[in-house]
DNA sequence: GTTAAGATTGAACGCGCTTTCAAAGCGGGC
DNA sequence: GCCCGCTTTGAAAGCGCGTTCAATCTTAAC
């Protein structure tokens, strides 16, 4: 820590930090008292004589003094921060978890270390040893790709919390989206509404969210007796592209549909671009559900009907229960239930398909 | 840093970290070095032989040492890590920049630490203080809302790297974005499609941007010899909802407008909304143009004309100037020039005012 | 009035690393 | 062959804080 720079020559850079560094032992000096005894009083450690507690009090006060996290962590081994490995910090659906995270954390002494992993397992690796590097008091995972072993074996050094999975660990907590109810409420409000040829713009099925949704779907068909036809089913990543290229691929293919459900939000727009560019009128000829409800999608023109996932809640709980695991409790929260939200994209059956 | 738990009693929680921390000692006792010489080594503070250094690689490779960024940060005041203040993780356009700025801090070994500010001053200080707190080498304010003498003060005890705003300090690097030019070729484009009765839905006068964007408007009319018309001028909070409100109201106090220009995106999506809400068509109707080109803005219907603001580009060249700061060069970067990019919201006038 | 147990408090050590400071090793010039 | 100056290397001193250990001071019990 340079308090002084004296070499702040015309080579030495734009480097001039006058900067005054309050240390703990000055204001043990200033209230008369030991350093320990600051730290004790500082961290509610060990009771002490409520004189000297006030007299510390004023003196870290009046010398302005912010206890030196790096210091902290190295003496103590808590860093009060925790890691979060996201797989793309510009996403919608992560940007929305990272801020309950961060609303989270905040009032509660503790920062977030947010690391984006690309959707690559070996960049998700990447992160836990960076992170662990740093000494992270613990590491969320938003929806990760890694294995279930390897997630145990990070749980074993330090406390972990996974979303989008259901995992049991000692000090690993999951936090899972019920994502086969959420798809088979979609599936039946478009059933509902009269629809028989119900097209499905699939997730990658690596993912189990993915995997779990395209299982709602056809459980929804089958529960109303509703053929699963294998040509309505286009795969797709989770992006916008493909629910354009979905579409396209079923209007080439000349599939007959008149309600299509879109794995998420993001591709579900995709397909509203591409229903429109083929002249398919929303809800009019095709009605279209999404999945997610970004918050993007209730400005979609027609406003997108969707299964509400609690993005930001999510991650206000996975913090949540990240600060119990480290105060050594077992967290037992719960996300609440999918709710399907209607909004003006599917209408009744109209046109024949 | 708990080496061996020893107090792993049922009521000490879920602890049982086996983690084997090695350190800068043992690498140099594998080596038969002593530490500093090791520490030489792994940051090339000076000329070691060959010999040696061999050895140190190789006993670091072997142990697997990772060197605890605590420690250096305590001893060596630098800690590899600086501060990003953004208004909002989960904002789409400040979603790009972070992107950029990981993409481009990462490979050099830097950390970013994000805070969010909430377009609050207040909130805004108390983000830069806690970094300075954590010690980092540098802060980047994304869009500062603090006065510029606040950042210039900022400056005087570290590197700090602002965007959206001209400021001039040692240790101080802007990079602004030709938000008068932008604007002023969007409202342009839609004078050569023949409209005159262009509606713009401004920002927040007190963004130094968004007065810059409302100045651009107003250029392009007056270079067209087209009358400013007040009325015609509904200020928003460039959110989405802004959009919409702007759009009922232009409606409800029935003016007459073939072409509406927003000052952001999200605006230019609520703008749709309320448009479509209206029966008004886009582009038949009424052409919709936006500014800063959001990833979601190719996905609307119809694709939305706007302005790209490169988001990405900005996180790179801030972080790249950061860095830049940091080691005493003055950076001289640049964004690159405002950029039309026509989409289907924008068309040739057809209806009559 | 004494002594033992308990409550407070301070001195000192260590966390893991960087960085002087000084000692040791080296070659060249006289 | 010896001294000087430069280079390589190690010992040691922190960085700022938490924490253990032992010393001091209270208080209660005998």
């Amino acid at each position: 820590m340079t308090k002084i720079s004296n070499l702040t020559g015309p080579e030495a850079g734009p480097r001039a930090p006058v900067r005054v560094t309050v240390t703990l032992e000055m204001v043990a000096k200033l209230a008369g008292v030991s350093p320990s005894t600051v730290s004790r009083i500082l961290n509610g450690t060990a009771v002490v004589s409520e004189a000297k507690r006030q007299a510390v009090v004023d003196a870290s006060k009046a010398l302005g003094f912010v206890p030196n996290p790096l210091a902290r962590g190295l003496a103590g081994g808590r860093t009060f921060s925790v890691g979060v490995v996201t797989q793309a910090i510009d996403s919608p659906f992560y940007g929305a978890a990272l801020r309950g995270i961060e609303d989270e954390f905040d009032p509660r002494g503790y920062s977030p270390l947010f690391m984006s992993a690309h959707w690559d397992r070996a960049t998700e690796a990447r992160c836990l040893e960076l992170l662990k590097a740093r000494r992270v008091d613990g590491i969320v995972v938003l929806m990760p790709r890694l294995s279930d072993d390897a997630l145990k074996a990070c749980a074993q050094q330090l406390p972990v919390v996974v979303t989008g999975r259901d995992l049991q660990a000692e000090q690993l907590f999951s936090l899972n989206f019920d994502n086969f109810t959420g798809a088979l409420r979609a599936t039946e409000h478009l059933i509902a509404l009269g629809h028989t040829r119900i097209a499905f713009i699939a997730g990658d099925e690596e993912h189990p969210d993915a995997a779990e949704r395209m299982r709602g779907y056809r459980a929804a068909l089958q529960a109303a007796q509703l053929a699963f036809d294998p040509q309505l089913v286009v795969p797709g990543k989770y992006h916008e592209i493909s629910g354009l290229e979905a579409v396209n691929q079923l209007v080439a293919q000349g599939q007959r549909f008149t309600a299509l459900f879109a794995a998420n939000d993001q591709m579900a727009a995709g397909a509203a671009l591409g229903l429109f560019q083929h002249g398919l009128r929303v809800p009019d000829d095709v009605s279209l559900v999404g999945f997610d409800d970004l918050p993007t999608s209730v400005y979609a023109t027609p406003p997108l009907s969707t299964i509400h996932q609690p993005a930001y809640e999510l991650g206000r709980l996975a913090a949540a229960s990240m600060l119990q695991l480290i105060a050594g409790i077992a967290p037992t929260t719960q996300l609440p239930v999918p709710e399907l939200i209607v909004r003006g994209s599917s209408a009744r059956r109209l046109a024949q398909p």
